[in-house]
DNA sequence: GTTAGCACTCAAAGCGCCGGAGTGCTAGCC
DNA sequence: GGCTAGCACTCCGGCGCTTTGAGTGCTAAC
C-alpha cells in the first residue's frame, strides 16, 4: 500500500537540483505553472531561457516534472515532490508565536476527546490545511486508577486514568444494579488490584477470575467482574478514535476552485476507514513521516499529501497526528509544525507519567 | 430580527392556492423553474397554458412567485414559501423506519455531549440537510447527584447528574489537592446537601457558605466549597454548545453547483454565534418553527431556512433541534422530522425524570 | 372565462477567430 | 561543448457571433 517513490541523491547534478529546487518552491507558493522564461528572471540562475529549458526537459525525462498541455509552464510530479523532500527541502524553524501556540493548546487538554480535537485544531490553523488526530484501540493502555460513578441505577460512569495521565470516560449500561457504596468499594479494589496494567491484561485477568471459585460465592466480587469487563470493552471500540478537523481549509486552495473538486474531496475526508487504514501503517516508524499522491492508494486518487508523525512513548505509540492537504502545499513549513505537534504531546504524555 | 412574512389566508382563491402549491411542490422536486405549460402538462389542471399564465402573473404581482428572467418559468419567492407552509402543506407521516431511527439514536445518548451529536447527525441524515442541536446554558439545570473523581492531585473530574438524567462531566483544574476519601465525602455531601437544585442556586449558596463561620475553620468544607464553585462555573460556560452536523448535505444540492455558493454557505455555517442568536430566538415558543429566506438577517444573506424546535420539558427548556437548509427543500417531509426528534428528546427526559 | 396564435425576450450552447504564452528545435556564437 | 537567439509550432482561453429553444405577454376570437 504504502511504497515511497524511488529517487535517488546523485540522480541530479547541482544544476538540474536547484532549477528543480526553485520550480518547486515557486510553484507552491503562486500554484501556477513555471515556465522557462519566468525562471531565468528570478534572478538565481545566470541563464537565458533556452538553457534553463533543456535542463527542464531534462528533469521532465527523469520524471521529476511535467506539462499540463504542450504550450505550458512546468509543475512537479509527484517524484519530483519526493525528491525536494528527500534531499533539498531546508525545513523552517518554528517561529515563537507558533511553538507557543502548540503548547498552549496541548497544556489544554484533558480528556483524551478533547485532546484530539484541540490538536487536531491547532494543527489545522497553523498549517492552513486539513488536521487529522488518530488514535489506535486502547487495548495497551496502562491504568493508573478506575473509577465508577452511579449516573442511574443501571447506568454507571467509568472514569479510567492512564499511567501517562491520559483520561477516558464512558457510561456503562447494564443489567445488574448498583449502590454508591458498592461503587466506592469496586472503585477501590479494581484500582488497588490492576493499577499499572494494561486494559488487554486485565480484561484477560477478569474474565480468568470469573471461574475463580471464590467468585461463585462472594456476590460483589461477580459485580466487580462484571461491571470490570463491561467497562474495558466499552473503552475500547473496534472503531478508532480519528478526529478530522478545519476541512474547510480547502475552500480558498486554488485545487479545489471548482465545485467538483470541491465536492469529491469533502468526501473523501468523509472515508474515515481509508484514512485509518493509511495513518496506521505510519505507526511502524517513530518519526515524521510524508506521503505523496501515488504513494498510497487514497492518496492517489485525490491528489493529496498527507503529513504525520506518532505521539506517545516510542515504546508504545499512542496515536498519530498529522495534516492532510493537496500535493502542493508548504512541506518545509508544515513539517515542522506536525512533527512539533507530535513532540510536544509526547513530551506532556511523558511528563505525566513521571509525575506518578 | 425574526419576523415573519405576513401572508393571509384569504389572499387567494381557490385555483390560485392550487397553482401555488403544485408550482412549489414541482419546484422543491426538480429545483428548475416552472413554466405555464409544464404546470397544464400535470394533468392537475383541466386549463391551457395560457390560463395558468394569467394566474400565474397574478401570483408573481402578488409577490409569491419570482421569475429568474424574462423568459424562464416561475420559481417561488420566501412569501410563497411563507404562504405554502402556513395553509397550503399536508406534513407527510414519518415512516415506521424514521421514526425508529429516532428512537434508537435517542435512546442511546449518555452524556449531554453525546445526546447533541447523535441527534445532530440522525437529523441530517433522515432530512438530508444540515443538522443542528443547540443547549443553552446550564444554569437552570437541576442536579440529581455530583461525583468527584481522581484524575491527579490537581485534577478531578465532576460528573454532574441531572434530575432529567442528563449526564454532564468535566475535568477541574484546581489548586487545592485531593485526596480519594476527601473526594468521596465532598461527592456525598454535596449531592446530599445539593440534589434537586439548580447549578444557579448551588452556586449562590456556595459562595455565601463562604463568608459562614463554620467555613473558617473546617478545612475540609473549605476545600468543598472551593471545588463545588469550580464545577459549576466550569460546566455553564459562556459560549452555548452549538453542534453543526452533515454539513456535506448541502454538497449534493444543485443550488449549491457552483464552487463560490459553496465556499460563501460552509463558511456561514462556521459563523456559530449567528447561528446561536438565531436558535435562541426560537426558545420563546414551545413548537416547530420555520424561518424561511428573508424573515432573518442570517437566513437572509444565504437564502437559507431553518426548521427547528425547543425540545425538554416545556417549563424549561432544554435546548433546540432543528436544521438548515435552502429555501427550496421538502418542508412537509423535515417538519415531521425535526418535530419527532424534538418531542423524542423531550419524552427522553421525561421519563428520565420520572424515574427518578 | 378560456384559448390559440404570434411577436418578443433571453439564456445557453456552439462555433470560429485571434492573441498570448510557452515550448522544441536548429543554427550560430564563445 | 555549453550557451543562446530566433523561429515555427502548439494549445489554452477569451471574445464575439449566431442559433436554438424555452417561455412569456398580449391580442383577438371562441
Amino acid at each position: 500500500m504504502v511504497s515511497r517513490l524511488e529517487v535517488h541523491d546523485d540522480d541530479l547534478d547541482s544544476r538540474a537540483r536547484e532549477v528543480l529546487r526553485e520550480i518547486i518552491i515557486e510553484h507552491v507558493a503562486t500554484g501556477e505553472a513555471i515556465s522557462s522564461r519566468s525562471l531565468s528572471k528570478c534572478g538565481r540562475f545566470q541563464l537565458s531561457p533556452a538553457s534553463l529549458r533543456n535542463v527542464m526537459a531534462d528533469l521532465e525525462d527523469l520524471g521529476y516534472l511535467q506539462q499540463p498541455h504542450t504550450s505550458a509552464g512546468r509543475i512537479p510530479t509527484d517524484r519530483g515532490y519526493r525528491f525536494f523532500i528527500d534531499y533539498l527541502m531546508k525545513s523552517r524553524v518554528l517561529t515563537q508565536r507558533e511553538r507557543e501556540a502548540i503548547d498552549d493548546e496541548v497544556a489544554h487538554g484533558n480528556e483524551i476527546e478533547e485532546v484530539l480535537h484541540l490538536a487536531s485544531r491547532v494543527i489545522s490553523r497553523l498549517s492552513d490545511q486539513v488536521g487529522v488526530v488518530f488514535m489506535p484501540t486502547l487495548l495497551q493502555f496502562a491504568i493508573r486508577s478506575m473509577d465508577f460513578v452511579l449516573v442511574a441505577e443501571n447506568r454507571i460512569m467509568c472514569v479510567i486514568v492512564g499511567t501517562n495521565g491520559v483520561v477516558v470516560n464512558k457510561i456503562i449500561e447494564t443489567r445488574l444494579q448498583f449502590t454508591r457504596d458498592e461503587l466506592e468499594k469496586i472503585s477501590r479494589y479494581i484500582t488497588v488490584e490492576f493499577a499499572g496494567l494494561t486494559l488487554d491484561t486485565i480484561r484477560r485477568r477478569l474474565v480468568r477470575m470469573t471461574e475463580d471459585e471464590r467468585a461463585q460465592h462472594d456476590r460483589l466480587l461477580q459485580k466487580t467482574i462484571a461491571l470490570g469487563i463491561d467497562a474495558v470493552n466499552d473503552v475500547t471500540p473496534v472503531e478508532h478514535e480519528l478526529v478530522v478537523e478545519g476541512a474547510t481549509s480547502i475552500l480558498t486552495k486554488p485545487e479545489f476552485a471548482d465545485a467538483a473538486a470541491l465536492r469529491k474531496t469533502f468526501l473523501a475526508l468523509q472515508e474515515k476507514e481509508k484514512l485509518v487504514e493509511i495513518l496506521n501503517s505510519c505507526l511502524t516508524e517513530d518519526a515524521l513521516q510524508i506521503l505523496i499522491g501515488s504513494e498510497s492508494d487514497y492518496t492517489q486518487v485525490h491528489n493529496f499529501s498527507i503529513v504525520a508523525r506518532p505521539y506517545g512513548t516510542s515504546a508504545s505509540p499512542l496515536g498519530i497526528v498529522g495534516i492532510i492537504g493537496p500535493m502542493r502545499m508548504e512541506y518545509a513549513r508544515v513539517a515542522p509544525l506536525v512533527d512539533y505537534l507530535g513532540l510536544a504531546l509526547s513530551r506532556k504524555i511523558e511528563e505525566k507519567e513521571q509525575q506518578q
